[in-house]
DNA sequence: TCTGGGGTCCTAGGACCC
DNA sequence: TCTGGGGTCCTAGGACCC
């Protein structure tokens, strides 16, 4: 059996820790730039507010029914993301993080004659005390069927966040009233692919050919079909497979024209991706640049473009990839449009101790490496941004809008929550 | 004024090889 | 009637996820 916990409404719950008056209120998360709606209570969807939907649209209903609005604060939501994941592998050890707010457990080789039902609601009950985020857990025989009963945990309301679906013919009738977009792999293409075939429902679609679905929806939609079969053909991913691409991209808080601003940006964004690279101990061989003007402006001349340059050899040295980074920009910007977003996406990503050196590239990389080492200690220790190159600049003009953005309680001594006696 | 960011996997088709 | 047959690698695009 596999169990599924998710955050309820996880952004949202982080922002509820530490502001516990906001309990049983409205409340909403907005995306980077304070662009859209991405987290929301479950009374601010009662609301009829929609994920996705940008916060401009919705700003005078906001205010009107007095919603609760913050910006996203990732670095709360990446700490307490790691302690209930903490939490978690401490009663259940096979434990595969599969989101910042997610998780299955294997419970195959969970101590003998336990009872699920109660396994569930201790991991409950233990998440919130540890941590204060309220989980949800669906239990079944296979990762999709676990999905299943983790949204009718959700869903239903006699269950109070745990739903164990093990009984065979419990499973078909959940899945006979389960419309077949709610399965986990069936989005919104595939809905309407599957509706104009006369599939509405999860069974429906369980009970399809092998060979048609395989032909239609690929061998990823036979695996899943197998799945609400009761057939494992997901297995638990214990550890993490390094990425095979890279990128940090953003839609700038203001429009951008000026080269030298663009630089900074690309600049930034390279020493990210360089550090995530680090910190999965890859190196990228290609480093790719885009730029974008804002196409939600139809009177404004409209131009985008990108360059893939690929490099001798592989590295994650922060210079070396700024500059390379800073070299695609300048083959690809064009003065004279207002830039809305731009990114940086490396690729070709290899383990670096399985580099492939170049005959005639020489660099000192021993020294690079170790400085590297040093910078990201020190960033590690005294938080991220405490050093950097001078081309990232420090006026950041591009930066984002955020302006409802809750303090670091978790992450920064300077944020660390005070308490007042009245 | 204002519309997010970061990933995965699969397939078809083109270029190439012998 | 009759255009060989069997591969690999790469990329773009499309589907999906959170």
């Amino acid at each position: 059996m596999f169990a599924l916990v998710d955050c309820n409404n996880f952004y949202v719950s982080c922002e509820r820790v530490f502001a516990p008056h906001l309990e049983g209120k409205p409340v909403v998360v907005l995306s980077n730039n304070d662009g859209c709606i991405v987290a929301r209570s479950n009374e601010a969807k009662a609301l009829g507010i929609k994920m996705g939907e940008p916060a401009f649209k919705r700003q005078d209903f906001l205010e009107q029914h007095r919603v609760a609005v913050f910006s996203s604060n990732y670095q709360l939501y990446g700490d307490m993301s790691e302690r209930v994941m903490r939490t978690l592998a401490e009663i259940v050890p096979e434990i595969e993080i599969y989101s910042i707010d997610e998780a299955f457990l294997d419970l195959r080789s969970y101590r003998k004659n336990f009872n699920l039902e109660e396994l569930a609601r201790h991991i409950q009950r233990r998440v919130k005390q540890w941590t204060g985020i309220p989980v949800s857990v669906g239990v079944a025989p296979t990762k999709t069927l676990a999905k299943v009963a983790n949204h009718l945990a959700k869903k239903s309301p006699g269950k109070n966040g745990v739903c164990i679906l093990s009984d065979p013919e419990e499973i078909t009738d959940v899945l006979r009233t389960l419309p077949v977009e709610e399965v986990w792999g069936i989005g919104m293409q595939y809905q309407k692919f599957l509706n104009k075939h006369g599939i509405t429902t999860a069974l429906e679609l369980r009970n399809a050919p092998d060979a048609w679905v395989k032909k239609h929806l690929t061998v990823v939609g036979l695996r899943l079909v197998k799945e609400l079969r009761g057939v494992s053909c997901l297995p638990l991913e214990m550890v993490q497979a390094p990425r095979k691409g890279i990128c940090t991209s953003r839609t700038f808080g203001n429009l951008v024209e000026d080269y030298e601003s663009l630089r900074e940006a690309i600049a930034t964004f390279a020493s990210n991706c360089a550090a995530k690279l680090r910190q999965q101990h890859s190196c990228t061989k290609m480093v790719s640049v885009f730029i974008y003007t804002n196409p939600f402006l139809i009177d404004e001349p409209q131009y985008s473009n990108c360059k893939m340059v690929l490099l001798p050899e592989a590295t994650n040295v922060t210079p070396e990839l700024v500059r390379y980074a800073l070299w695609g920009l300048k083959l690809i910007y064009k003065p004279g449009y207002k830039y809305k977003k731009a990114g940086v996406l490396m690729t070709h990503i290899v383990p670096e101790d399985q580099v492939q050196t170049h005959l005639f590239y020489q660099v000192d990389r021993k020294r690079y490496t170790a400085l590297m080492k040093s910078v990201d200690r020190i960033q590690q220790r005294m938080g991220k941004g405490t050093i950097k190159y001078a081309v990232e600049g420090t006026r950041h003009p591009w930066k984002l809008r955020q302006e409802r953005l809750s303090p670091q309680y978790t992450t920064r001594w300077s944020d660390i929550l005070t308490i007042h006696q009245c």
